[in-house]
DNA sequence: CTTGGCACTCGGCCGGCGAGAGTGCTAATG
DNA sequence: CATTAGCACTCTCGCCGGCCGAGTGCCAAG
């Protein structure tokens, strides 16, 4: 007995006994009780068994019962526990696979925008949750083109393509007017300067470059320059799309309006969000956050299941789904796993 | 009696103890019953004889009873009536324009965009309910600047600039490799032609030039007009920036989780909600839709309160307000309606 | 260690009850 | 004849008690 309760050292009987209980309550949402249990975790229980491991793992805090006579419920930890050691992943099929790649190959538009937004659909789709994906961090994406348009007093618009066909377009500041050929050399000029090199390679060079404003450069050059430092200072600011809130609200763990407008407020206000997918860029592949393991409250009753995707070798972004405690891991975790390499190969295919 | 119930012809009490009812029931949301009325209608009537009126009201269809024992409820009907002849509308303070003036006018950034989200956001947070803002169309926007920027395998980047610095890009697929210089070219001509003129103006001036390509075009030219017409042909869709959805879920009447489900679908869908904008566009001013009148039943329990919005004497888009049927119309009327003209202002200002 | 048996404990579901609010009707009043 | 007071009636809401079903904990037997 003292034994058996051994952290962690959990017998193999009352593993499948946990692994059964997890798996019926996230398909019914309802305590399971002794008497289903024995039934259906396959091993020949009595139901009285049953109850005296249930008492056990509601000692070691795997499981807990919302009420005397109710059923038992997994804890946070029980999850942790299910998702750590006994989950067997269903890998997708071929089919499911494909249909993926081929929505996310919108052929046609080649559009990091919209191919996000996609993928941002498809994982709220597939899962019936939220889809999140967070737009791909820009340092490592190499310079294609780099054009300034004169606008009315001293503003002017910079124009910087990416080669992965992003455009992203900047309103300038400038003390005088520019000549629009003016603007068109210094936008030659950048453009040999930078075409091909990664954003923190621009940066880099564009530093030295400011040091040392030398006499040999013309003044055109020099504004050039200038223009460029004002173009690349700008810190982009990190965003996410999100896709299939709505979905959430037809659970039951979430039919409290009053929680259910505090987790959409979070979504709207992005600020939390942003720092939870933060956390896993760094981590290597599908990380989980359950119940109150992200550590934001609004996140109490959700589950956060995240990958990072990679453009060019590099880890750009973080795509997700949020969802009930009591989600389908054994089918999420691999489809936000193939989500993200398949986004990661969409971003890159036209290299 | 008989006559007293002549269709609309209502004496100069019921109408202010319809006022009364409505007035009180927007503040506190609850059937009013004869006794309230009687007290705070101003009126020294007896609850009995206040009773007598209330149901002349019923049988007109003005107001209702969710059940025997309550309190009256007006209907849309009596909403309507309300609105239109009995509702007096509380301006706004000179420090509340200037408020919402400032906000709108960012100084800094001009960008429609950002302009355009304040507005809802600003919509939102002083209502306490659902601000929404279309898009503005730009068939009477002038373009100040229009540019072309290779990119690979025959696709060509166009930038669209108007005189209000919205930006537009648009990707375009052409048969051949253009040289930067042609593009170049071209877009020097294009820019020519077009500078200054509006949208409408040159699309109708492009179906002249592409009717008859002359010979005296030479091939540059040629491209360019061609390539113009795919710039110009892409009709833009329609669309709407919102703030503040999750207002909503504060309201008891839609604290019903499935309805506000529904609702919120709704605002993903969009297309609903756009069809009953765009019938505000032609609509001269403030245009009100109480509960069924939209005639989307997910907006049932909801009003919309509009506003077109001009920019240089022309309606361009549409804002307004979406809550409970019971809420505050004469401060509601009022701040969409100069909302409208500061958002119009603001977007104009910067000719 | 497992199991069957048994008492016990909850939550959920009526059905009844009383209070409160508001109505409709009628008869009295000015 | 409009207004009012009075009164019976209706309906909602919250509360209590009882009952059922599901499930537990414990104990004693296998």
């Amino acid at each position: 007995m003292a034994a058996k309760r051994s952290n962690l050292t959990l017998d193999d009987r009352s593993r499948r006994l946990l692994k059964a209980l997890v798996e019926r309550f996230i398909h019914d949402a309802q305590p399971v009780g002794s008497r289903t249990l024995s039934r259906d975790s396959g091993l020949e229980l009595s139901p009285a068994t049953v109850r005296n491991v249930m008492s056990d793992l509601e000692e070691m805090g795997l499981v807990a019962a919302p009420h005397t006579s109710a059923g038992r419920v997994p804890t946070v930890k029980g999850y942790r526990l299910f998702i750590d050691t006994l989950l067997k992943v269903q890998p997708l099929s071929r089919v499911e696979v494909e249909q993926l790649r081929e929505n996310l190959q919108t052929g046609e538009e080649f559009n990091p925008q919209s191919i996000i937004s996609t993928a941002s659909s498809l994982l709220s789709g597939i899962t019936n949750m939220a889809g999140v994906v967070t737009l791909p961090r820009r340092d490592h994406s190499e310079i294609r083109h780099l054009e300034f348009v004169p606008l009315s007093e001293g503003r002017v618009l910079a124009i910087l393509v990416f080669s992965d066909h992003e455009v992203q377009n900047r309103i300038l500041h400038v003390e005088r007017e520019y000549s629009p050929s003016e603007l068109q050399q210094a936008s030659n000029y950048l453009s040999s300067l930078f075409a091909g090199r990664g954003l923190m390679d621009v940066r880099q060079r564009l530093l030295g470059e400011l040091s040392r404003t030398r006499e040999d450069m013309n003044e055109t050059m020099r504004a050039a320059v200038e223009m460029a430092g004002k173009v690349f200072s700008n810190s982009e600011e990190e965003d996410y799309v999100m896709a299939g809130q709505v979905n959430l609200m037809s659970f039951k763990e979430l039919s409290d309006v009053d929680k259910l407008r505090q987790l959409f407020e979070a979504f709207t206000t992005k600020r939390d969000i942003l720092h939870l997918l933060d956390q896993c860029v760094s981590a290597d592949g599908v990380q989980i956050f359950i119940g109150e393991e992200s550590g934001y409250k609004v996140l109490d009753e959700c589950s956060v299941v995240t990958a990072p995707y990679e453009i060019d070798d590099h880890v750009v972004g973080v795509l997700g789904v949020i969802g009930p405690t009591r989600m389908a891991y054994d089918r999420v975790i691999p489809i936000v796993d193939v989500t993200a390499r398949l986004l990661g190969a969409a971003l890159n295919s036209r290299e």
